[in-house]
DNA sequence: ACATTGACCCGTT
DNA sequence: GAACGGGCCAATG
């Protein structure tokens, strides 16, 4: 792996750390504040590499219609993100999503 | 180098 | 909504 892209997952870490409790980002939004343009699957490859330890609360990010993505593993971690997201507050619907214009995170510029 | 896959997204029908 | 197609691009074999 080149350093090249070490730095590009370091700066989506960036991004993510900031999103705030009880709040949510999409992918596409992640990558857009990352500077990545819309190159939302690169932060899908990111969080993947995660294994779970670490500070950084992965569990924020969902897909753009305010669903968990599917991971071709097992499903033991979309589990996971789920309890997060309640555990914070976060509601989902029947349908197993969250309503964005109520939990997308809203960063403000200063 | 080639083909396939995938924690995505958007527009059209 | 759903189904489809296209774009995107890194990882993997």
């Amino acid at each position: 792996m080149s350093s090249g892209q070490k730095r590009i997952d370091e700066e989506i870490y960036r991004v993510v750390r900031q999103i705030p409790v009880g709040r949510v980002a999409t992918y596409g939004q992640v990558a857009r504040l990352a500077g990545l343009g819309g190159r939302a699957r690169r932060v899908g490859y990111a969080l993947r590499i995660l294994s779970g330890a670490g500070n950084i609360p992965w569990h924020r990010v969902v897909n753009a219609r305010g669903g968990i993505s599917s991971r071709a593993s097992d499903g033991s971690s979309e589990h996971t993100q789920y309890l997060r997201l309640r555990a914070e507050g976060v509601r989902f619907g029947r349908n197993g999503r969250i309503r964005l214009d109520t939990y997308l995170w809203r960063p403000e510029r200063k």
